[in-house]
DNA sequence: CACACCGAAACATCCGAGGTCTTCTGCAGG
DNA sequence: CCTGCAGAAGACCTCGGATGTTTCGGTGTG
């Protein structure tokens, strides 16, 4: 096994049994290197990788720095993987986002606080009569992630969001205005406010499955009829 | 933004892009380095970190691949980043598997085949009467795994693999065994097995449910006595 | 007390030199 | 013609040092 990966496991292994806590500073790049038996260059290789999944912080100048390590933080790395997956597996993310969102959103309607329910509200108001397929995307995903951060539960939170991200996001808006079905998400947003806003779980929940199911329908027909104009197509 | 994580988002465009398929092998690392406009140091960092993620796939003495990109290897990776999370957000882990669990053993009981369902029944009798822990959560794993990829989704199943992963199983199985409740997940894993060979979704999403339940009772227990035992801790 | 300057500390980047591993090639033998 | 074994080439691995940049904290002045 490469030296690298070795000094990745170290760092690992010293965060986990404590040795280095959440914010704690690591030693400095020549003494750490030293430390674990490598060269800077190579424990260098090795602080980018755990800085791409949010473990490491490192702050030129000052000293590299271990994260809070909190979920939506490490799961936020979850977002840079979900950007590689091209479109034969969006339904199958969409597929599981169908299981967790009903159920964040019945959470949610047992667990928001009024303010955060009237914040959740207000998002309704915002969008234009005929508003940019930014705006939408943009509205959308937080309109989720309020629900989802409502739930309480902060890994259920990232992952949602995770999953939701901006790519399949947008893929699916493309899809969705194409068709003009925007009155209708609007309609569907309304209703799973109105019933988290009634403290109701299980109206919420089911609001929420109309609703990604809908999404997925659509989508489902969309990808269709792109298979239909190039059949042939890889 | 650091030149490293400039020839990151270059890489990761290009894959997105299509110029860089699953598979395909990446220009050597002097060639590429001229190319993305940095030095070989500087690029191995971001090749490091993008084959942390399994992005990439280095062989020494080959050359540097583009993975097959496939569901099952990017969530992977995930596995990595729940290993660091602390006992305190377990519970948030298994709140989220207490959802997708039975969804997926749902799944199962309509898609699996009589060849597979086989060889989950065969998994029930494989324990001894006095199992280790190491056999205990070994066998747990590969159980539940089974009935993940029955669900026929690959994002879920590996999603529900990282969310269980061996840290955490090994934790909560700890806490399980010191308390005798072997036989009880023993008769649950039958159960939901019976439910899964007699193609019952509700049936199989039920006893799914009450185990994944009972795991959590279990476990806020062995926590909360944790507390008592140590209250003053952090 | 507030502010600007300066130097130390730490990371960022680059370069070039060996080392090691894998693969392919060419040749001899069956 | 097929097989098997050096040998060479290609590509990544590791290292150490030199130089640039950024940040932090102390210092001195108004």
């Amino acid at each position: 096994m490469p030296v690298t990966d070795v000094a990745i496991d170290k760092i690992k292994d010293m965060i986990i049994s404590g040795e280095l806590a959440p914010g704690d500073r690591l030693p400095k790049e020549a003494e750490l290197a030293q430390r674990l038996g490598l060269s800077r260059s190579s424990l260098r290789e090795a602080v980018k990788a755990l800085c791409l999944i949010r473990v490491l912080d490192v702050r030129q100048g000052d000293g590299t720095y271990v994260t809070s390590l909190e979920p939506n933080l490490l799961l936020d790395a979850m977002t840079f993987v979900v950007d590689f997956h091209r479109d034969d597996t969006v339904l199958d993310f969409l597929a599981v986002r169908r299981i967790l969102e009903p159920a964040a959103t019945a959470m949610a309607a047992l667990h928001m606080s009024d303010e955060d329910i009237a914040e959740l509200g207000a998002m309704l108001g915002e969008l234009e009569d005929a508003p940019t397929v930014e705006a939408l995307v943009a509205n959308d995903l937080q309109f989720h992630r309020k629900i989802a951060d409502g739930s309480g539960n902060p890994v259920l939170c990232s992952l949602l969001d995770s999953l939701s991200g901006p790519t399949t996001r947008a893929r699916v808006w493309r899809g969705l205005t194409q068709e003009g079905a925007v009155a209708k998400t609007r309609e569907q947003h309304t209703a799973i406010y109105e019933a988290i806003a009634a403290h109701e779980p299980e109206l919420a929940r089911s609001w929420a499955t109309v609703h990604v199911a809908g999404v997925e329908q659509w989508l489902r027909n969309a990808l269709g009829s792109a298979d239909e104009d190039a059949p042939a197509a890889s």
